[in-house]
DNA sequence: TTAATATTTCAAGATCTATTGAACTATAAA
DNA sequence: TTTATAGTTCAATAGATCTTGAAATATTAA
């Protein structure tokens, strides 16, 4: 990942009404659904509609469809759109991308990836 | 970690400057300093002077010092004072921190720590 | 003490972000 | 059709962020 992709990724996540979207679907994702490991053709890709979401958070519709364009754009959210619903999901590729890349550039040979098999660590 | 600390250590990591700023001090972090897991009483933080790291990137002085600050107070890195210099050191117990609750909360059951015992896959 | 170096602080200005409510588009139901 | 529902877009606004250059502070060297 260069460094710009990497830079718009956190910005998609530097914002608490986004970070809390994409926390809120994760839990919502399928787990057969896309994670480079599956295999089953049948991908339910799982997903949150816009509204369903804007509920969960209490945000304002408008407002919500500001930020999930941003998250979007930067590649954080793919969107399907299922009758008068848009539904949204987490991209977790990219979110492994950016933790591979913050993992080895970020955290240095000093605190690299081996630490992270293990029970992770408490607060900081 | 709460999501306001999430919240702000992406901030400081989502912009072009400060990512390199945090990359480059990573890279002079000495390998026996605060890292969790250290035990010789020896710790010499490394790190690089504000001079040097603006230097580097090519960035003007208080632009780097105004970049510092936010990093600062966002957490991820600290600062000491030697002679007439400031070398700051990249805070990684904070950037553990961030990766456990990224990894935890916002990867998944599905996409979980268990990956990235791994290469640490490729690009996205 | 005076001068040089390293860095921060300040003020100004440009640009980016986020929220609001109203208007608009598309789909489904009556 | 008409009406209701689900989302998006738009314009206005408020506030945050970033860059610049000049001035201020601290430390060291002459």
């Amino acid at each position: 990942m260069e460094i710009e992709r990497v830079v718009s990724a956190l910005s998609a996540l530097a914002q608490e009404t986004r970070l809390k979207v994409f926390r809120e679907l994760v839990k919502e994702h399928s787990p057969n659904a896309s994670c480079g490991g599956s295999s089953d053709a049948s991908e339910s890709p799982g997903g949150l509609a816009a509204g369903e979401l804007a509920k969960r958070l209490g945000v304002g519709a408008s407002s919500l469809s500001f930020h999930l364009k941003e998250m979007q754009w930067n590649g954080l959210v793919n969107s399907r759109k299922e009758g008068r619903s848009v539904i949204y999901s987490a991209n977790l590729p990219a979110m492994q991308g950016l933790l591979a890349y913050l993992l080895e550039d970020c955290c240095g040979g000093a605190c690299g990836a081996a630490q992270w098999s293990q029970p992770l660590a408490s607060e900081k």
